[in-house]
DNA sequence: TGGGGCCGGGG
DNA sequence: GTGTACGGCCCCA
């Protein structure tokens, strides 16, 4: 009997020796692995809408020959609902038969759930945590250090063991988008763990084996990549299959194959994808490593390649492509030392392992965390099924007064939603339809909410947001260098990010908790809310120019301002603050496109400068455009600045990437029922093999001709300076930009297209 | 000239 | 694969 802190990375079902076995793949302090069985875990489902006695009678018979099942009667909640089911338990084999054959008749919950995640939510295991084990010594290891797990109990709140870490990042000779299996060779690995960039190259049969021969030597507790789970191990699985060779990632016998959600698994390591950091958050617009590398503040390229011409690369100049792929590795594996304390805590607060918490998306991650509070409770998981979803309003937004404004405050509700949910107990199995004895009426949309029982969300809120208050406290005590205080503002931004999650989540179509009446309650009462402060403001003598959901700008009036933040704490039991004070701030004529700047900072909200589909010249120039009316308090050099930006364009000193327009490819290319742009040059690249499916950013320019712009529109990788349609870009990019900002002030487009043309030396130099 | 399809980004 | 509100492009009738 052996003892030990074990920080557990992943929790997987395996078949060892005949019966289910849950693995929990732990990590001692000094980096060991080591994995602990629990046979003990039995299979579940719960039955509802069927006598006991039938379910044990049809079970039997559904499970004869695949295990033994137990059934016996318990109390469980569902919807708020009490109620008495019948509990299969057993064999995993067994019970799914079961579950099988009374879907039909019955109302079958948890068979939806997979093993490992009902023992991470019913033992309370969750990952990413230490955890004191006591373990034995197993008669058949199938992985050196595998032990059998004797008692598991909560550990320390600490960091994580150090975890060994590998990046890998693949060059393959594909000139049709990403790399094809059947056609693209694999030519070269390069491999990261914090020392020297490591190269592996040559014949491609060896050049497997090496891989797997580096990775088992190494035996990384991680392995890093970009772009992984969507191009590469897709790639490779093929790739390797069609030659006959096999690629053993793995810490045990076993290659890496494709689990739910596009995810590969790579047993025994955690893949962790950066890609899907960056897919997730709109911070990164492009969804590029170069984006994410800013971001964290590390090193950029010094030589920057497209991805896209690799196989370009390794014919023409292949010491820059192989400085470049050695920097994106470095960077993968330097990125991850950063965000690593934030991919623990998602994991180890929703219960999601790291191995695929990335993968999942937010709606998943929220509802996994809540369906451990439901276990906690006694309450039933709803299953996840198809279903007519039903729109429903969103918050209010006002129609902004144009113009350039002074001193304007922002008063924001402070998490204004979350707030909604827990003061007025909104959860999808309290809001009801009409009305019920002891619960709130909402008149206008015929809703009830129940007050006599706790709702799961509210309570799910209250925890998230108490947690991270328990967090920010912790904080307090320790200096900023602390390994712990970054795991602690990791966790408390997790927090955050969880509770904001919950409101969205019961609106989504495919969540098991779905309740559109639930989130258009919400919605109403935020309406409300900021309908009934606007009239205060006004009846206090402010003067309200804009207001977007949870939020209102108002001329400031530091004494009226406050009174009317105590107004909103006492009579709506909501928290708000003033956000920022505006020095000056210009609307236009539209909703949520404005610009302001304050204490120094310009925001530039809504406009053409925050767009990847406006092309960069043109976000540039609207940019200085509006640094220019900021500063000036009207329209100062705007006109000048505008007719630089042609010049230059017109002499063609503009490089031909500022010109290029992104957009994203949002659906299969047959889908499409219009002639766009950026469909036709999708549909183009298909046609000469390219892979193009959802989330691919198709760029391209406009070029000279006859006929609409996606007859003309050209892939920016088959373009060239000369062909550009130069006065595409001036009539339809730059002068649009720069009337947005110089029409609140009163100047006419006529004036803006004026300057355009008069722009002195070189004009008409392309016409 | 106006409506529909589509996209991106705001809160 | 969290929600709705919104503006503005291009295309087409």
């Amino acid at each position: 009997m052996s003892r030990a802190s074990i920080w557990i990375f992943d929790v997987t079902t395996e078949r060892l020796g005949g019966g289910d076995s849950i693995v929990l793949w732990g990590l001692r302090s000094d980096g060991v692995v080591t994995p602990l069985v629990d046979t003990s875990f039995e299979d579940h489902i719960y039955v509802a809408g069927l006598d006991v006695e039938e379910v044990r009678e049809r079970a039997s018979v559904a499970a004869a020959g695949r295990g033994r099942i137990r059934v016996e009667p318990v109390r469980r909640r569902y919807r708020g609902v009490e109620l008495e089911v019948a509990r299969v338990s057993g064999e995993q084999e067994a019970v799914k038969a079961v579950a099988k054959a009374l879907d039909n008749v019955a109302d079958v919950f948890e068979a939806d759930v997979r093993l490992s995640q009902k023992y991470i939510l019913y033992r309370g295991v969750k990952p990413s945590r230490w955890y004191e084990a006591v373990y034995e010594d197993l008669e058949r290891p199938f992985y050196p250090g595998a032990a059998r797990l004797v008692e598991l109990n909560e550990g320390a709140d600490a960091p994580p063991p150090s975890l060994k870490t590998l990046a890998l990042e693949f060059i393959t000779l594909s000139r049709l988008g990403s790399p094809d299996p059947d056609r693209d060779p694999l030519v070269a690995v390069a491999l990261y763990w914090g020392e020297e960039v490591e190269w592996i190259s040559g014949d491609e049969r060896s050049l497997f084996e090496r891989l797997s021969e580096i990775v088992s030597e190494l035996d990384p507790d991680v392995i890093l990549s970009f772009g992984g789970n969507r191009v590469f191990y897709p790639y490779l699985v093929e790739r390797a299959g069609n030659l006959g060779v096999s690629l053993r990632l793995g810490r045990y016998p076993g290659e890496i194959y494709q689990s739910v959600l596009g995810h590969f698994s790579i047993g025994g390591r955690i893949n962790v994808d950066l890609y899907e950091y960056v897919d997730d958050s709109p911070i990164f617009q492009m969804k590029t490593l170069e984006e994410l590398t800013a971001y964290l503040g590390l090193s950029q390229p010094r030589v920057r390649l497209d991805p896209h011409l690799y196989a370009h690369y390794w014919e023409s100049d292949r010491e820059a492509l192989r400085e470049y792929v050695g920097w994106r590795v470095v960077s993968i594996y330097n990125s991850f030392e950063v965000v690593r304390e934030e991919v623990v805590s998602l994991s180890a607060i929703t219960g999601i392992p790291m191995d695929y918490v990335l993968t999942s998306s937010s709606g998943r991650r929220i509802e996994f965390y809540v369906m451990g509070e439901a276990v906690k409770r006694g309450e039933l998981i709803p299953p996840q099924v198809e279903r007519r979803v039903r729109s429903y309003q969103g918050g209010l937004v006002l129609q902004p007064r144009p113009g350039l404004h002074r001193d304007i405050a922002v008063i924001d509700f402070k998490s204004m939603y979350p707030s909604i949910m827990m003061r007025f107990n909104i959860s999808p199995e309290t809001v009801v339809e009409g009305r019920v004895e002891n619960g709130e009426y909402f008149e206008e949309l015929g809703l009830s909410v129940r007050r006599d029982i706790e709702g799961l969300f509210p309570s799910v809120l209250g925890l998230l947001l108490s947690k991270r208050d328990e967090t920010r406290r912790m904080m307090e005590g320790l200096s900023r260098s602390d390994p712990m205080y970054r795991v602690l503002d990791a966790r408390q931004r997790t927090l955050k990010i969880l509770a904001n999650t919950v409101y969205g989540y019961m609106g989504w179509g495919a969540a098991r908790w779905y309740s559109a009446e639930a989130a258009s309650l919400v919605t109403f009462i935020g309406r409300r809310m900021i309908s009934r402060s606007m009239d205060r403001a006004r009846e206090m003598g402010l003067e309200v120019i804009y207001g977007d959901t949870d939020s209102l700008f108002i001329r400031h009036d530091p004494a009226k301002v406050d009174r009317l933040l105590g107004w909103i704490s006492e009579y709506l039991g909501m928290e708000a603050k003033v956000e920022k004070v505006y020095r000056r701030l210009l609307f236009t004529s539209a909703k949520k496109r404005y610009a302001g700047v304050y204490d120094g900072v310009i925001d530039i909200v809504g406009l053409e400068y925050n767009r990847r589909d406006w092309c960069g010249y043109a976000r540039e120039l609207q940019g200085e455009v509006v640094a220019e009316v900021l500063r000036a308090g009207g329209v100062g050099r705007s006109l000048d600045i505008l007719r630089e930006y042609v010049s230059r364009l017109r002499r063609g000193e503009v490089p031909l990437e500022k010109l290029v327009i992104w957009e994203q490819i949002t659906r299969p290319l047959d889908e499409y029922r219009v002639n766009a742009p950026h469909v036709e040059v999708a549909r183009e690249l298909a046609r000469r093999g390219w892979r193009i499916g959802r989330g691919v950013f198709i760029g391209y320019v406009v070029t000279r001709g006859e006929g609409p712009i996606y007859k003309r529109a050209v892939h920016y990788l088959e373009a060239d300076p000369s062909m550009v349609d130069v006065n595409y870009y001036i009539e339809h990019q730059l002068i649009p930009v720069v009337h947005r900002v110089l029409e609140p002030l009163g100047v006419p487009r006529k004036r803006v297209e004026a300057a355009a043309r008069h722009t002195g030396r070189g004009l008409d130099a392309f016409m």
